[in-house]
Parts: structure tokens; C-alpha cells; sequence
DNA sequence: CCACCGCTTTTGTCTATACAAAAGTTGATG
DNA sequence: CATCAACTTTTGTATAGACAAAAGCGGTGG
């Protein structure tokens, strides 16, 4: 038996054969690649070696597995690409980009929800919820405007906080978890109020991020962040996806 | 030995099992997780069992495992929550809306890269490139409007293309795989040209999504695509990213 | 023609075992 | 005390074998 053949393990040489192969089109999306039994033959490895890269590849989402038909490159979704998006964490992605962090509170109350905002009504189970108004602030300078309502009854917390210091995403990031999160990415002119706390002229260009987030089923908070967009943008690449 | 008990696998059961104390927060970032023996003692199963899962959840980045010392929680990256983001495909996108999707080609002709881009430069490696601007439209209005170059090198036959019925990013996605691309999201106010183009007034805020992409080290195309910004977003979801 | 049964192929999952690699711990020795 | 070798613990990888589940195929009987 051949040794030093695979220095990171013959899983891996597999594995990074299969992938070069679907990487560069060699196998197209549809081919359909060998099967268990005949990579075993062609590596001089038991099934389980095998077994194990195809159901990672699976896991990853580059192949599709069939029992009794085989293992297919997975097409590319037609009506969609998913890629990773970096949703930035706003005190380090200042400080990231050599500019000095700082944050303003601009209104804290408690307040009942509007009733026409269904996603309000959802973060506030006992008729009120926290809201926050704040910015963000790079080297002094307006950076992003913040909205945000959080449901007290998720996190109680909440209503001993004052917000004064630190930031509310700051807070709620280091004081409870969350399992999922939608966000919304829109571009708005920038209304007249929304415009002189951030600096600029009613009308700019603003990248919006509106997110909801929920720990299991219940809302968490929901936030909308306007930043200035010709100052920011976002980036996204593309990664394998576990569906 | 028991058998009902685990109608999906004994494996699902207990990656299951882990991810939900992680995501709960049960066990946070930092956590030991039980040794793969413990696991095998507690649940009944072979080691090979647990490994897997441990495993799978390793290449999730879900976990980091260390020999000798164990298998810990993993610290959320403090610059960045990842999140799936669903590129769209704009032909299928605006049929999905409900709307009659048409396309107009407005202009297709090779140039020589501006020097100072240096994207430009990187596709068109003898000099010349593919340039093609053109306009997606929902119900006969302007939906977004499409300014891309296409590195004729990498794609040979898209010098025999004329664009004039179908858009270059569906006939690149039908024809030429593509292994990695990045995404830049930002909003802008038109200008007077693109916004009379989208037949709105200068000065509108609009969505950008550049987006470069590659196939292996050769780059293939650099599109960039302005969307009406209060027509339009983009949705990003949560789900686990493998690395 | 259709319904049903059994056969075959392929993937899905699990077991028990084995040895290797990494890295900390211990202990002998100078 | 310093150093190095031997041991222990934990993960990493591979094997051979077993049985289950899905799904197509083929024939039989009505």
C-alpha cells in the first residue's frame, strides 16, 4: 500500500479532485459523477472513505445525491444565487476602516406599537416596546442613523438599560443570542429630518438596512440602519451555501 | 438496542441536539463540548458516530477541535455576522413579481479598458473588451438599468453575440460556469443620464449591485446593475455558512 | 392496460476496530 | 534546574462489513 501518496489524508485528495472537476467545468452542473463504487476502485479506498466526501459535497450543496440513480453537479439555482453577505457590525467596521468609533443617543422611551407596523405589533406582547433612536459616528462625523425597537418581554433587560454609552446592537450582541435574522437592503432619498442628523442635504442617496431577528420564534428587535451611501457599501461573496 | 427512536438517523439526532444548545446559547462561543467518548457513552454509538457529526460541524465553523484538549464552541467572528443573501437573477426576479418581463439592448461594441479602472484592465488581457450597456423592463417600464464588460479571452464566443434579444447575464449564466464572485452593494443619486434612461428624475436613489466574477483566476465579467431603490430589495437570511 | 410482487442498484447510516498525529504530562537523567 | 524520552489523551483518518431505504425494472396475473 502506497503511503506518503496523500500527505493530507486520501479523503482530501479526493475531495479536492471532485471539486477541481466541478470547479472548472470539467464536470458540468447535471454530469454525473462516478459512483461509490467505482471511486473506490479508482482510489483503492473502502466505501466509507468515499461515502463520507460525496455526503459533505452533498452538505455543501455542489452535488445532489439519488439513491439508485447516483450523485449529479447540482445546477446552479436558476432564479437565485446565494452568496455570503458581510452585514457589518458597525463600531468595529468603523474602527476597521482607521476612523475613530463614536456613538450618540438621540431618544430612549418606552411606547406602544403603531398599530399599521405589523412587525411592531409582534415585538410588543404586552402593548409596549423599547424604542431607540441613536447614531453612529466615524472620527465625530455622522456615520449611520439607527431606529430601533426591541420587545421587553424577550429581553427584560432591556428596561434597566439606558443606552447612554453604548450602543443597543452593542448590547443585545453580547447580552442575548439569536438563531435568525432577515434582512432588507433598499436604497431611499434621505427625508428632510433624517438627512440634517446625518449631515447632508435632504434627498441623498441612503443604503438602508432594515433586520428583524428572532431567538427561535420569538422577535428579538427590529432595526433599520441608513447609512450614507456613497460612504459604504456592502460586500458579498459568494460561498458555498448548506441550504 | 432501541430503534424507533431516531426516525432520522441517530446522526441527525445528535448534530441536531448540538446545534441547538450552540444556538441557544446553552453552550456559548467558547464552550467544551463533551469529548467524542462522552457523546458515544450518552447517546449509545460508536465513536465513528459522533465523529462525523463533530466533524460535519467543524467544516460548518460551527466548532473548532483541537487534539488532546477537545472540541470548543466556536467565538462568533466579532467583525461579522455572515448571512445568505439572495442575488437575483432579474429576468426570473420580475416574472416572479408578476410583472411581463421584456429587455432592450442599447449599445454592444469591444473598446480598449479606461486605464484607470483596474478591473477594466484585468479583462482584457490583449487589449480589447466586450462592452455592453442595456435595460431590464417590467411591464414595458424601466426596471434596472445594465452596464457590463465581458473579458473576451476567458469567453471566446461572446464576440459572435449580439445581445439584441437576450441579456448578457443570462446568456453568460447558460453558457460559462463561474466559481467565485464578489459583490459590492451601495445606494447612489442617478445621474442625469442613467436617470433619464430609468425615466425617473436625476438625483434618485438607486440600488447598485456591482458584482465581479471569475472562473478559477480568470475574471469573466464586471456588471454593474441600478435598480430603482424604493422599488426594490434585496432579502438576506440567516443560515449557516461553511466556511 | 394496470396492479402487484420481487429483484437489483445505489445511496444512507451505523458498528467495531485500527493506527496515526498532535500536544500536554510525567519522570528519569545529567 | 534543564532536557529529553516515554506515556496519555483526544482527535483524524481509514477499513471491512452489515443492514436499511429509495427507486427503477421486469415479470405475473388479472
Amino acid at each position: 500500500m502506497v503511503k506518503a501518496q496523500h500527505p493530507q489524508g486520501l479523503g482530501q485528495t479526493i475531495r479536492s479532485d471532485l471539486e477541481r472537476n466541478i470547479a472548472s467545468g470539467k464536470w458540468p452542473p447535471g454530469y454525473r459523477i462516478p459512483f461509490e463504487h467505482e471511486l473506490m476502485v479508482q482510489y483503492q479506498c473502502s466505501r466509507m472513505t468515499v461515502n463520507r466526501v460525496l455526503s459533505l459535497l452533498a452538505e455543501k450543496g455542489l452535488i445532489e445525491r439519488q439513491r439508485r440513480a447516483g450523485s449529479f453537479v447540482r445546477k446552479p439555482s436558476t432564479t437565485i444565487e446565494s452568496v455570503a453577505l458581510d452585514i457589518p457590525h458597525i463600531p468595529v467596521d468603523v474602527a476597521l476602516r482607521g476612523h475613530v468609533y463614536s456613538y450618540r443617543l438621540l431618544n430612549r422611551r418606552l411606547r406602544k406599537p403603531a398599530k399599521s407596523i405589523p412587525h411592531e405589533l409582534e415585538l410588543a406582547p404586552k402593548g409596549t416596546l423599547v424604542a431607540v433612536e441613536c447614531l453612529h459616528l466615524a472620527d465625530n462625523k455622522p456615520f449611520a442613523y439607527e431606529s430601533r425597537v426591541i420587545n421587553p418581554v424577550a429581553v427584560p433587560t432591556v428596561l434597566d438599560e439606558s443606552f447612554a454609552d453604548e450602543a443597543p446592537g452593542t448590547w443585545l450582541l453580547q447580552n442575548i443570542p439569536w438563531t435568525r435574522a432577515e434582512h432588507h437592503i433598499r436604497a431611499v432619498n434621505l427625508s428632510r429630518g433624517t438627512a440634517t442628523r446625518l449631515g447632508v442635504r435632504a434627498g441623498t442617496a441612503s443604503l438602508v438596512i432594515a433586520r428583524r431577528t428572532w431567538l427561535g420564534k420569538v422577535p428579538i428587535t427590529y432595526v433599520e440602519q441608513m447609512f450614507l451611501g456613497d460612504s459604504y457599501d456592502l460586500v458579498a461573496h459568494f460561498r458555498p451555501i448548506a441550504r
